[in-house]
DNA sequence: AGAGTGATGTGACCAAGTCTCATCACTGGT
DNA sequence: ACCAGTGATGAGACTTGGTCACATCACTCT
């Protein structure tokens, strides 16, 4: 994003004069349109909005929001990429830490910088939408694949077993998506969930 | 599918007699569009498939495709129904059986109904389509995560704690992925393999 | 014989997604 | 001051997935 001294710049047919600083273009196009994406989702649905729509209200076109997004449902998860955090995070633990709790302290990471409080609303709203549409929730089930993939092989070069580690990502993804749900309709700590629910699942595991 | 006694049928533009039994109509529309398509998504990948190309080669047109199936991608997983299977099996599975016992009896089902050895040599293809498109890769997620649902229903309704029901059914997706990946490549029998890897997990999920 | 029936075909239509080229405010060197 | 980039955006044509209303036509039933 280029900046300017006290300039004009014209955006989307309109002259727009900033005091201190000046943009060419409207700063945060991606994000401007996810939250446009959002708000369209949440009060026509998902399939009644269309792209074009979308980029209207961002103040952009259909060709922006596609050289932003690969897709129309990309829009509301773009930004995610907890695969690389967790696996940076499982491949930090200490080398005397067993498989989960490897995976406890990469939620950690998690609880910093993805769940934070700033964005617990969004992801409320978001999981709304997305819980309302079948399409959505192929590409969070995607996602919930890769990001179990990850943990396989972040674990396996840890030296765990591979099977082991398949059960354990297995159990992490599950905690993971528990921890999620109750971020975003409450009001506690991310981390503080992910461990809760971590033990909860290593408990329940032992009564098969 | 309507039966005649010894009459002309036109279909497709070609008239078609049979000597014994007449079908207004070739038989088995959708298992047709399923094979043709499996043909040419192997051949040019899924892509580069037109849903028109694919009507067109099982000898039939757009229309008839999209009565038949939801969507382009429903081509390869129409005929499964293993959400019902599984939940029936671990249903009838005996009261004093454990949450995986139960399982276990419900794979026995899907051995003896849905793969089958003639399957295999379809499911192997399927598998390789799948594995190299993203957009099937997300449909077979999302059917994973509703068979995954349905498990966690059928044990709730046994009276298994509901966390319990949750990482047995989990520990149960992953078993029936590996199962049917060993399945489809090999030779062995669907049921044999399932009590295997059910058994393999078991014992990876107390080592964490 | 004539009125269904049911699987299929036809063609128009909308929206997703791709692609190529144009625009235009700003940048940087000469 | 000028002029050739540069980079985010727009314009518009095009393909294809998917929907829909309606036509067709061989066969069935009364």
């Amino acid at each position: 994003m280029r900046l300017g001294h006290i300039t004009l710049a014209t955006v989307m047919g309109q002259r727009l004069v900033h005091s201190w600083v000046m943009a060419r273009w409207k700063p945060n196009a991606p994000e401007r349109l996810a939250e446009a994406a959002l708000d369209l989702f949440a009060e026509r649905g998902y399939e009644a909005t269309t792209v074009a729509a979308i980029a209207q209200r961002a103040g952009l076109t259909k060709s922006t929001f596609f050289r932003y997004f690969a897709d129309k449902r990309e829009v509301l998860f773009g930004g995610l990429t907890m695969d690389q955090l967790l696996a940076a995070g499982i491949a930090a633990a200490p080398d005397s830490a067993t498989p989960l709790e490897a995976v406890a302290d990469a939620f950690e990471l998690l609880g910093n910088d993805v769940f934070t409080p700033d964005r617990r609303q969004f992801s409320r709203r978001r999981r709304a939408v997305i819980a309302a549409n079948p399409e959505l929730q192929e590409r969070e089930a995607l996602k919930g694949l890769r990001i179990g993939a990850a943990m396989v092989e972040a674990l396996e070069q840890r030296g765990v077993p591979a099977i082991t580690a398949r059960v354990a990502a297995h159990v992490a993804s599950l905690s993971l998506t528990m921890a999620y749900t109750r971020w975003s309709e409450g009001a506690e700590d991310f981390a503080d969930l992910a461990r809760r629910s971590l033990t909860e699942l290593r408990a329940a595991s032992a009564s098969f």
